[in-house]
RNA sequence: GCGAGCGUAGCCAAGUGGUUAAGGCAGUGGUUUGUGGUACCACCAUCCGGGGGUUCGAGUCCCCUCGUUCGCCCCA
């Protein structure tokens, strides 16, 4: 094709589904102000080095996936492959650690990796997360876990599932993975090649394998949860608790490992039944010790991602789109009376109408043909005769009914107006 | 990065080697130069994602490429 389409892996949102993104935007807005979570932007780039250190080299979204390039200065900038290390080093760069209490941030924006385009995935896309900077309590987790929900049970979602594990604080995890290593490494040939490669490298990550005889390999293994210290312990305790109390059901899974470096203690997804392979929703956790990897003081830190495009692919299952329909749709004809439909418009704008001028100049009965399409309540006709009068003929759509107007009249009584809209609509 | 499927108009879609590429929706114009939603008529792909090859002849077969879908990896 000679033309130009939008590159592999990046996809432009049109009208017909931009309300969609609005809805969700929206209702996470709202959710978001009411727990007093302050909105932050940073970036869409950063330091390659900011990622590196804060996500880990050994990740695969480090290791394979970011969008990295030299920029003039011969700099090594990086496309944000996420939004937790972002904030965090705004965070300590700004001081806001300094403030003191407990920080709730929140931020949406496009996020880039380097994948293979796949249903529910693609190399721009965007995400809404949260991040409370500044608290240990595990009511910390639970609240921002809450919040996930509430924004997900608004938007009305369906078959969603929680699941919720603890991975401990890293002296637990150094002795689990010693752990899980010794019981592994009799199995070793039997593994997936590419469980047998984690084995020496990220051993923790094999709990993740969907290759069936690992699994069952797996199914004997030792628990991360048998390998919490009592502190731990208590926090996992606590916080099942905590969901309990707040009626958010959540399934165990010993076996939920993330693939980011940073996570401590609380670890989560939320899954949909109604995507493909890609159905985590929304996932996070807590993470202790970025803050002062980053440079920063030490700082308890808990919170998530939602993939937005993901949402939208459920939230346009369970609704047919329905076009937004007009208020006033204006027909005119003759020179005078165009000029008066123009000014008829912007003042019913002016006053919240939402109102649709036919630019095309054509006949009257494609002028309503249009009208009717557009899904307006009302129409209003311009022509030489009401021109010259300064009328308008003001006629709904449902009805049939028509009736003329002085165009003052009509401007003098809006109330009138818009309670005969909602009665015509309705 | 790996494996498999698909790619015909804005959208859905027939066509499986032989002159001019069905049909439906949408769109545009008209029947109707001041009144719509129904109906009827007309128009709407010199071209089948792109490039190369086989053939007397290709949308139809082969190769490459791009895109997309599903899965793996990984992740939101």
């Amino acid at each position: 094709m000679a033309s130009i389409q939008a590159i592999r892996g990046t996809r432009d949102i049109l009208p017909g589904e931009i309300g969609d993104w609005q809805t969700i935007e929206s209702v996470a807005r709202t959710i978001l102000g009411c727990a007093a979570y302050q909105e932050i932007r940073t970036p869409l780039f950063e330091q390659t080095d900011l990622f590196e250190r804060g996500i880990g080299e050994a990740t695969d979204v480090v290791g394979k996936e970011m969008y990295t390039f030299k920029d003039r200065g011969d700099r090594s900038l990086t496309l944000r492959p996420e939004g937790t290390a972002g904030v965090v080093r705004s965070y300590v760069e700004h001081g806001l650690h300094a403030q003191g209490g407990v920080q709730r941030l929140w931020y949406t924006g496009a996020m880039f990796r380097y994948e293979r385009p796949q249903a529910g995935r693609q190399r721009q896309f965007h995400q809404l997360g949260v991040e409370v900077l500044g608290s240990s309590d595990v009511r910390a987790d639970a609240e921002v876990i809450a919040i996930a929900n509430q924004i997900l049970q608004t938007i009305g979602l369906k078959n969603l599932s929680l699941q919720l594990n603890s991975i401990g604080d890293a002296s637990d995890r150094s002795n689990y993975r010693e752990a899980l290593v010794a019981y592994l490494a009799p199995f070793q040939d039997q593994l997936d090649p590419d469980s047998q490669h984690r084995l020496s490298h990220n051993p923790l990550r094999i709990l993740d394998s969907k290759d069936a005889n690992t699994q069952a390999i797996l199914d004997k293994a030792p628990s991360i949860l048998e390998y919490l210290s009592p502190d731990s312990q208590k926090r996992f305790e606590q916080i099942q608790a905590l969901l309990n109390d707040l009626g958010i059901p959540s399934t165990i899974n010993a076996r939920l490992v993330r693939g980011l470096d940073y996570y401590t203690h609380t670890v989560f997804e939320i899954q949909s039944e109604d995507l493909g392979a890609q159905a985590t929703v929304c996932a996070g956790g807590r993470y202790d010790g970025l803050v002062s990897q980053l440079g920063g003081p030490e700082t308890p830190a808990v919170g998530w991602a939602m993939g937005l495009e993901r949402l939208v692919i459920l939230l346009q299952q369970l609704q047919a789109q329905k076009l937004p329909s007009v208020d006033f749709y204006i027909v005119s004809r003759g020179e005078a009376a165009e000029a008066q439909a123009l000014k008829l418009a912007q003042a019913l704008r002016q006053s919240g109408f939402k109102t649709e001028l036919d630019l095309s100049g054509s006949a009257f009965g494609k002028q309503f043909k249009r009208a009717d399409r557009s899904g307006a309540a009302a129409c209003l006709i311009l022509g030489d005769a009401e021109a010259e009068a300064a009328t308008v003929q003001l006629k709904w759509l449902k009805s049939g009914e028509q009736s003329a107007i002085a165009q003052t009249e009509l401007l003098s009584n809006l109330d009138q107006l818009r309670q005969q809209l909602t009665h015509a609509t309705a």
